[in-house]
RNA sequence: GCGCCGAUAGCUCAAUUGGCAGAGCAUUUGACUCUUAAUCAACAGGUUCCGGGUUCAAGUCCCGGUCGGCGCACCA
């Protein structure tokens, strides 16, 4: 079949249901558009036809007569899921529903598979995922829920922008896999005939470019990690983060707090969501708790990190939990906030003064030689973002980095390697900074009201079939 | 990576204790000038995910595999 190669389009459904509300059943506008979508369902009537034609904005339905419609044979024939252009003018029919009445029409492209049942659609998981243009048109929610991932990202980079942030790219190429504790992926550059690894976090060529002297920057972007998948974990995954010169994490939380909650505000337009049918607020301000007041709570006597090693090693084992021996009680209270407290936190919290030993990149706390100032924020009993006053001391950092060095030697998978790069340009001098990260999928999970990461995911990350 | 569960017509789903593989929608044909998941009539549609095994007989039971969902682990 030949398709045409453009169509005079002039009219989006929404836009007819608009401006033609008030037109009484029987009623005619003398007002002709061209309208172009999928066919979704076919009525014909004998010498009538009613279709349900769909667009991006919405339906419209579409009224073929024999005496009227050019070729309305062919027409009665369409297929559902087939694109057609048409042209006609805006009726409302006796039974009261607005419609455009087929003059001239075109098939635009056929569809050669079936949209899924008309009232079920498609519910098959593998087929939904491998073939999302199918699961897109035939299930609106999917699309909802990319559409609010993208006014997530939107409303993220709007709030930033009038805040006097900048945009900045950085290396997804990285010959050292910094910023983070993960495994990358490994790729290989022909010409230089060495191996890179995809970035796993951008955050140290981000300070870098505050040591240059921009001193509100962010980006947003992909990044990726080799680790396994879940409902809450897609192998590639965005991220914003952000640095301010001259704030600490106090200022930080406040701006977290306010661009979360504008997010929502934009998309729902309300701060108040419903996640998994339960009611989930994004009001400002968020409440503050320390690790070691949460876990202190969780198992019913005051703990810190200035505790025994041998009380909190008790305490995560009574919990379920395995100590390492290289463990510093940094980390073990790290590990008791895990197993104690993280799935219990539904409103979003900043969890704050995370231990020194978990955290190689922030700062020593102004109070607390052994906690940094740092925060993470929980919500719907996950993590959600990760933010700190960031470390400027380049010797600081060169010691933080040879402890995360020790850490994988006594056995520890995932540390942080030296990025002697990244210490020299802090001997350059970076100002007192704070920064942040936040998981852009799981902001959008929650918004979106999606149970499972590759929701809203376009694509997300399968399993080729094989044989 | 481990555990549990799932896969039947193009789609959504049935199939009793192991006993002829079914329905609705879609497709095809016919009827119908106001339908709204149109209705009515008829035809057609199957490697029951793949490969083995047990049995007179397997969609159903057993073993192996593939993919997916959930949980755990890893992590955000």
């Amino acid at each position: 079949m030949t398709t045409p190669y453009n169509f005079p389009h002039d009219t989006f459904a929404d836009e007819i249901h608009q401006r033609f509300t008030d037109l009484e059943a029987g009623g005619e506008t003398g007002v002709t558009v061209a309208v172009a979508g999928r066919v979704m369902l076919l009525r014909v009537q004998g010498k009538l036809s009613f279709g349900t034609l769909r667009d991006s904005s919405g339906e419209i339905q579409l009224f073929a007569l024999s005496a009227v419609t050019e070729s309305f044979e062919d027409f009665t024939k369409l297929h559902l899921g087939d694109w057609v252009g048409v042209t006609g003018e805006v009726v409302r029919t006796r039974k009261g529903e607005l419609s455009v009445k087929v003059a001239t029409w075109q098939v635009l492209a056929e569809a050669r598979h079936n949209f899924g049942d008309k009232w079920a659609g498609i519910n098959d998981f593998d087929v939904r995922y491998r073939h999302r243009e199918a699961d897109l048109w035939a299930n609106p929610e999917s699309r909802t829920a990319l559409a609010s991932r993208s006014g997530v990202i939107r409303s993220l980079r709007e709030q930033l922008w009038s805040r006097g942030f900048m945009e900045v790219e950085t290396p997804m190429l990285n010959s050292v896999p910094s910023g983070a504790a993960a495994r990358p992926f490994v790729t290989h550059h022909n010409a230089f005939d060495v191996d890179f690894s995809l970035r796993i976090a951008p955050e140290l060529w981000l300070k870098r470019l505050v040591v240059g002297g921009f001193e509100r920057i962010f980006e947003i972007g992909r990044v990726f990690r080799n680790e396994g998948v879940s409902p809450r974990h897609n192998p590639e995954f965005t991220m914003i983060e952000l640095y301010v010169a001259y704030w600490d994490v106090y200022d930080m939380m406040r701006l977290t707090e306010e661009i979360c909650a504008g997010a929502a505000e934009s998309v729902l337009a309300s701060t108040t969501l419903t996640y998994q049918e339960r009611p989930l607020s994004f009001a400002t301000p968020w409440a503050r708790r320390s690790m070691a007041d949460l876990v202190s709570e969780a198992v019913g006597e005051d703990v810190s990190v200035h505790t025994p090693r041998e009380r909190l090693v008790t305490l995560l084992s009574e919990r379920g939990g395995e100590a390492n021996e290289a463990w510093g009680t940094g980390r073990l209270l790290s590990e008791l906030f895990e197993v104690a407290c993280e799935a219990d936190l539904w409103e979003p919290i900043f969890v704050t003064d995370f231990p020194l030993e978990v955290s190689p990149l922030a700062r020593r706390h102004r109070d607390d030689d052994l906690l940094t100032e740092r925060f993470e924020v929980y919500c719907a009993g996950r993590e959600l973002a990760n933010g700190f006053s960031e470390l400027t001391n380049p010797d600081e950092q060169r010691k933080r980095f040879e402890d995360q060095a020790r850490l994988k030697a006594a056995g520890e998978d995932e540390t942080m390697e030296i990025d002697e790069d990244y210490i020299k340009a802090l001997e350059w001098g970076l100002p007192p900074t704070a920064g942040l990260g936040i998981g852009v999928d799981r902001l959008a999970m929650l918004i979106a009201d999606a149970p499972n990461i590759r929701e809203i995911i376009a694509f997300p990350t399968l399993k080729p079939l094989r044989g």
